[in-house]
DNA sequence: GCCAACGTTGGC
DNA sequence: GCCAACGTTGGC
């Protein structure tokens, strides 16, 4: 079991939007790194949801890994924002995960704090200019930060 | 709204 | 394969 950390900007797709839905196709990521991770998420990992682009961003909840290697049907989809003309359905660019939502943090958990607690090497979210949305978190790292929090 | 950081594109 | 131009991310 793998913790990882995503981000969505809450004015997209937040915390509260996965809790109403109980569970999401997290799509639209276009980042190459970013999807190798999401390739490499097994069912049963744990992730982070990170509030971005917003006052403050910081991490609000925790989701589960419940379904992988699922085709982000927005690349198909000529009206989609997120549309791939260069992906073919015989040969896809873009796998996602399905994620449920497990928790939602009393509190959010600012990005200051987490810069305050760990080092960029220790956590990449803190690095200066870090623009990934999907990175792996150590588990000794997020189980200091799962200590430090309640859920709603 | 600004802009630094940085990933992607495309001409050569 | 280099790299300038361009577009996007995301903190502030």
């Amino acid at each position: 079991m793998n913790y990882w950390l995503m981000k969505s900007e809450p004015s997209v797709y937040g915390i509260a939007d996965l809790k109403r839905d109980r569970q999401t196709i997290w799509d639209g990521v276009r980042n190459y790194q970013a999807r190798n991770f999401m390739r490499s998420m097994q069912v049963g990992d744990r992730a982070f949801f990170y509030h971005s682009n917003t006052t403050p961003p910081g991490i609000v909840g925790m989701m589960q890994v419940v379904e992988t290697n699922v085709i982000d049907p927005t690349q198909f989809d000529p009206q989609s924002e997120y549309y791939d003309a260069k992906s073919k359905p015989d040969s896809p660019r873009w796998q996602t995960v399905r994620l449920e939502f497990e928790k939602e943090f009393a509190e959010i958990f600012t990005l200051d704090l987490l810069r305050q607690q760990f080092t960029p090497d220790e956590l990449w979210v803190v690095r200066q200019g870090n623009r990934l949305s999907v990175m792996p978190v150590e588990e000794a790292i997020a189980l200091r930060i799962l200590s430090q929090v309640q859920a709603i």
